[in-house]
Parts: structure tokens; C-alpha cells; sequence
DNA sequence: TCGAAAAATGGACGCTTGTCCATTTTTTGG
DNA sequence: CCAAAAAATGGACAAGCGTCCATTTTTCGA
């Protein structure tokens, strides 16, 4: 019986390293200068190849940015998947564990936002990051939704469609406005400020389920 | 005596008929085409002007761009500020007359939301931007901080400087998450829902200051 | 080991960009 | 009404863009 392993020839993996120091320079020059500064000649230079690869591994500039955007989005949920999975089960330790991940440094840093927000700017004129965009929020808002709901059914509240509904549509916002916050000033951001602000909208809502550890509450 | 007024010469009215369409133009350029659409042809194509007019007008395509920014930022406080003028003067009303400015048709609709991000999805390389982008910023902040400090006080909050200094941060958040959520997806947004939740916040941090006129509390 | 095939190179190409300026048109004040 | 001044025009220009392909280099399988 033959081993499969080492199988596959030296041309393809050094192909594959190829293909990925492209997308990897790529969102690097994004980072650094830009969407309008991510020209051909930058980011073979970054990559250290030669202005042809671009042509033959993707079809030309659109598809390099397409390629990018998407394995930055799977690691992404790379990330959040991974957390979910090492915490605990119940509902609240779920949303903990999202709203934690999200805004930690290993996804909320200026390079990931970044990026981020300047492949949001030029999303309304490529369909392209467009759509990778609209995935990425429909996932993780019918994930959160689906824990909410589980929390607002057990708090016996009188709708919890509608109020799981707003509560995963404003733990979104929230995340979404701290990431912006973020992005105008890294400096002055303080992490645990952020995600007690979240714990305290998740407080406001159903106070039996979630509580602020060490932030004195806002009215006795 | 003279009269002051038709003093002002026919050709400085032209003037600044024509600038103000340079800067009309370049603010549609990039609602419609993205930063990386607006090209100097496509303003000039859409103002109805001859290249040169931009070099005599402004300094070149950047000092326009930059004009363009400041003007719009001028457009929203002009719009916030009459809402304040025209709101009841207790802390609790001026909170809620920003909130629902800021998510009225007036501020919160496509143009408005894609000019604004695709200004800062570049406003990391231009340093004009970034700059009218926190000078907005630092004066919404400071503006909604006062506010909820006297909120806070008049609560009897044990901290009332940290719990104005969150509220004043989340609210923002909210708002900005609310943005976000409106350029993704226009056609689903709904703007009653949106302010019910910057409410459902506010109530859960101050419960005797807001009240959700018409929702349910998540609670019993 | 060697011919075939795949991968990689980098220069040439046509096109668009923003800037600039010689020229024309309009407006002004006497 | 007319000369001087200001405003507006639009083409020329160099620089930079992304694409493509003839050529060279590397790897593969027999």
C-alpha cells in the first residue's frame, strides 16, 4: 500500500505558497495604504514575485481582492468557531464568549480593521466583497439570534421573537460601533470598557441572565 | 447712502455657483461610483465644467475632496443642532432628540450613509479626512457625554462620570452599529426598530429616565 | 537523463489618471 | 463702449495603472 503523504509533487505546494503570499500581501498593502494604494506593483513587490503571478494564479486584480477578502473572513470564523467551541454550552456563556472574541485583539487589531472598513468603503461598487460581506453578517446574526431566543424563552418573556430579535440586532451594533471606535482611535481604546459596555446593554435587557462583574450598576 | 446689498459683483456669484457644484459633484461621484470611481473626469462630466476648473477653484482633486468632507460634516451638525434647538431642554429629551436625528431620513439615508463610508474607509492614507472625521467625532462625544452626566447625577449613580462616560459610549456605538447595519442592508432597515433599541439601552442603564413608549420590556 | 509540461518572469502595450497652461470667453469699472 | 482683469475652457503632458504574452526557468515522469 502506497503512503498518500508526500503524494502530492513539489510544484503544487510551492504554487500554493505562491498563491498564498499574493493574497497575504495583499491584505497587507490594504492595511497599510489602502484600497486605493493596493496597486499591482505594490503587492508583488510586498510579495517579492513577478508581475505575471497575479495573472496566472488569479484572473487579474479583481479576483486577488475577491480571493482576500474571503480567507479573511474564514479566519474570521476560524476564530469565533474555535471560541464557541471552548466555552461553555449554555446560552449566556455562548454570547460571553462572541462578544469577547470579537473584540479581542486577536480579531479586533488595526490591521483586521483596517482592512475591514476599507473593503466596507468600496463594497457598494464590487459585488463581489459585497456579497462576502452580507454572508459574513447574515451567519453571525442568525447564530446570536438563535441563542437569544433560547435565553428570552427561558426568561419567559411576552415576545421573545421580537426581543431576541433586538437583542442580537443591538449586540451586533454595538460590536459593530466599537470596531469603529477602534479604527478612529486605537490608542485611547480600552478593551475591557468596551466589552463592559455590551455587558451592560446585555444587563439592561435580561438582568437575570447577565450580570456586570466589578462595574457597579448604572441605578440602585 | 448706498445700499449694501446686489453690491456683491454677478461674477463672484458665479464663483461660487460653480464651487459649490464642484463639491455637489464630487459628494455624488462618491455616493454613487465609490472614492475610487470619483475621478476627476467624472466630476467635471457630472458638473457640467471643464477640467481646469478644479485646479483654479481648489488646489487639485485632494483639496476638493477634503472640501467636500468638511461640507458634509457642516450639513450634519446643522441638522443636529436645529433638532436640539427644536427639542425640550431636559437631558432626557436632548438624548433622545439625537438618537432620532441621527437615524432620521435627514442623516441616515443611502447617500448620505455611503459617502460617509467611503470616506473613512480612506481616511487612514488622507490625513484631511481622518482629521474632520474625529473633529465630528470628538464633538458629538463631548456633546452626548455632558448630557448624560447630568442624567447621571440627577440618578444618584454611584459613579456618575464612568456610567456617563459608558452611556455616552454605547449610545454612540448604537448609533454607529445602526449605520452600519443600513448601508448593508437599506432595503430591510427599519428605522422604528432601530430607535426602539438605542432605548431599550438607555432604559436599561437609566430605567426611571427612559421609558420604551410601545415595547415591552424584555423583562418582567 | 532528457524531453515535455508547468511555473515564473518582466517588459511592452493601451488606457486612464491628475496636473498644468496657452487660449478664449465673460465681466468689470471708468 | 472699451480696455483691463477675471473666469472658464479644453487639449497636451507625464506618470501610473492593469493586462497580456513571448521568453526563460524549474519541475515532472518515463
Amino acid at each position: 500500500m502506497e503512503r498518500q503523504v508526500d503524494k502530492k509533487p513539489t510544484r503544487d505546494i510551492l504554487r500554493e505558497r505562491n498563491r498564498m503570499a499574493l493574497i497575504t500581501a495583499t491584505l497587507d498593502c490594504v492595511a497599510e495604504l489602502g484600497i486605493a494604494g493596493t496597486s499591482v506593483s505594490a503587492i508583488i513587490e510586498r510579495a517579492g514575485l513577478s508581475r505575471g503571478m497575479i495573472h496566472l494564479h488569479f484572473d487579474g486584480k479583481d479576483k486577488l481582492l475577491e480571493e482576500a477578502a474571503q480567507q479573511l473572513n474564514a479566519q474570521y470564523y476560524d476564530t469565533l468557531d474555535a471560541a464557541l467551541l471552548a466555552a461553555g454550552p449554555s446560552p449566556e456563556e455562548q454570547v460571553e464568549a462572541i462578544v469577547r472574541t470579537d473584540l479581542s485583539v486577536d480579531l479586533l487589531n488595526e490591521r483586521y480593521a483596517n482592512i475591514w472598513y476599507a473593503f466596507r468603503g468600496e463594497a457598494r461598487k464590487r459585488d463581489s466583497i459585497a456579497v462576502f460581506s452580507n454572508t459574513r453578517d447574515a451567519r453571525l446574526r442568525n447564530r446570536i439570534f438563535q441563542t437569544f431566543l433560547a435565553i428570552a424563552r427561558s426568561a419567559e418573556c411576552p415576545e421573545p421573537e421580537q426581543v431576541a430579535r433586538d437583542a442580537a440586532h443591538g449586540t451586533l451594533a454595538l460590536l459593530e460601533g466599537m470596531w469603529a471606535d477602534f479604527l478612529l482611535h486605537p490608542h485611547a481604546f480600552r478593551r475591557e470598557e468596551a466589552t463592559r459596555i455590551v455587558l451592560r446593554f446585555l444587563a439592561g435587557l435580561f438582568p437575570s441572565h447577565f450580570t456586570l462583574s466589578g462595574a457597579q450598576p448604572a441605578e440602585r
